[in-house]
DNA sequence: GCCGTACTTGAAAACGACTTTCAGTTGCTC
DNA sequence: GAGCAACTGAAAGTCGTTTTCAAGTACGGC
């Protein structure tokens, strides 16, 4: 695994997704290129939850030329490889953030300034199991935003 | 209030709810057509997630001439005046229930047949709440879905 | 009952966010 | 370094709405 030896790395270890992509890559045949880098780079080093667009964006700003559909054809990639997860936040569009290997989270979206917070609760995982269990389900995945105003907003 | 004098009325009671858009539509200035009379008794009378193009079906058997925008238009009516609430289940089709006055339910969605079943559990609104609360949130709505497989289904 | 007009309707065009196609480009293996 | 399958960007296509527009009606007033 890799070694956290800095406290200010970039959260996700950039080095790590890295490594696993290009295993993906490699054991499905598929090729490294400058745009695939740069997009699966800037994504990997970012901890928000990127639009196609907003990520096309920043990929522009170091590489003008890059295409609409790369963007999504490399954020296809990194789902199918599990790297990244896609999620709807209500507003139409999809967005992605970085998976975590650990585990799980939900979500706090500010309806004013549209910060996203994650969160978890373990206690709540149990209730939904339950829940669905009581009703005959056999649970498989959920999903679980709450919609509110944040301190910042609150105060503005 | 309306009077539930018969036990197998259909479950949400429909003559309160047209009640309630007859009040609604003249407190704005909308006037009662065929088509939208229609289209609201059939959404009313039914328990059912109902997709526009679902809905669509239902009213074109006893009126084929009615469009898909007139359904549309109608739902967004019933939105706005608080009688239908729109869902999204994440495969891609807005969908329509009727919207319950005594509060919120959220669902538990079966990933084989489809089959969308409701549940409430005070405990988990609890937890949901404080989970905002601890990270400054002031919560307005949620979103909870749980997804997995419905004892017919694992049956089959 | 008949008018006038603002509200409605259905068909079709427009929209927005993807998703796919296609002709040209480029990693990678031999 | 050649060959070719994978990749790329631009543009076209899809899909589920959402809006436009010309023709069709409720419905308050006469």
């Amino acid at each position: 695994m890799a070694t956290a030896s800095h406290k200010n790395l970039p959260y996700p270890d950039v080095e790590q997704l890295k490594a696993r992509l290009d295993e993906y890559m490699s054991r499905h045949g598929l090729r490294s290129t400058a745009q695939r880098r740069l997009v699966t780079e800037l994504f990997f080093e970012s901890r928000e939850h990127l639009s196609i667009e907003e990520l096309l964006e920043k990929v522009r700003r170091r590489d003008s030329r890059v295409g609409y559909a790369t963007v999504y054809r490399t954020l296809k990639l990194l789902k199918d490889s599990g790297l990244a997860n896609e999620r709807h936040f209500g507003d139409g569009v999809s967005r992605y953030e970085v998976a975590h290997e650990d585990g799980h989270h939900d979500h706090l979206i500010c309806t004013e300034c549209g910060k996203i917070v994650e969160f978890e609760d373990e206690r709540i995982e149990q209730l939904q199991e339950e829940a669905a269990s009581r009703r005959g389900f056999t649970l498989i995945r959920h999903k679980h935003e709450l919609y509110g105003v944040c301190a910042d907003c609150r105060r503005g």
